[in-house]
DNA sequence: GGGTATATTACCGTAGCGGTAATACTGTCA
DNA sequence: TGACAGTATTACCGCTACGGTAATATACCC
């Protein structure tokens, strides 16, 4: 069975990154800012541009959608079924590619 | 122990596929474009604009260098020994993503 | 009410991707 | 042998998403 067609292609990293911190728990945006910080233990650094721009081009995509209201200041961002799907798929993708590399057989220096 | 100093960042799916394809020994640039295509059941489309222009960023940075000669038109490439580490480093880290994406629980929609 | 941390928006440069076209060499076959 | 298809690379170029900084606004604490 092939892929389905609602299934988006590979998602960019910042994408996985936004999803992945959102699979915890709705979030606002300084919030996912600082779960992928510790996630990635720095090894991503994103700041506000990429945070708040993938942000809403995800919306547009429908991976993620904007919650009602709260009172604050805050914008508090949740998966939908399509994010939480899409999410998944990359999941799987990226564990397909990392065996692959492992099945290479991955002598340090064949040659 | 942190990740040591030569140990790159997170690798762009362009370069990482490429160092993917040569793991499987020396190619030359179309025949990278053909295996990327395979190995990835064509969910990535690497026409001739991305592949040499990675090949040319990742010879710039060690990843990969360019075989002497052999006559042909063909120009080969090899993974370095820093391109193979890349790629280990790079498949661990793929691997861990994908873990932490498992253990959130990934129940189709908490709410 | 002044100052700091939180939180978002705006702006903008840049890198890398992605496509197309141009070029050149190699073979094939009529 | 000369046209044509396949191989292989280079050149070019627009676009998107990333990545940073700065501006702005709100909440919290003294």
């Amino acid at each position: 069975m092939k892929e389905d067609t609602t299934t988006h292609g590979p998602l960019t990293p910042a994408v996985f990154h936004i999803l992945l911190a959102l699979s915890d728990g709705p979030l606002h945006g300084y919030g996912i800012m600082r779960a992928v910080e510790e996630s990635t233990e720095s090894a991503q650094r994103m700041g506000p541009g990429t945070i708040y721009g993938s942000i809403q081009r995800m919306e547009e995509a429908g991976l993620v959608e904007e919650q009602p209201a709260h009172g604050g200041r805050r914008r508090v961002f949740a998966l939908t079924g399509e994010g939480s799907k899409a999410l998944e798929a990359e999941s799987a993708r990226l564990a397909r590619l990392s065996d692959m590399v492992r099945a290479r057989g991955l002598a340090p220096r064949g040659a």
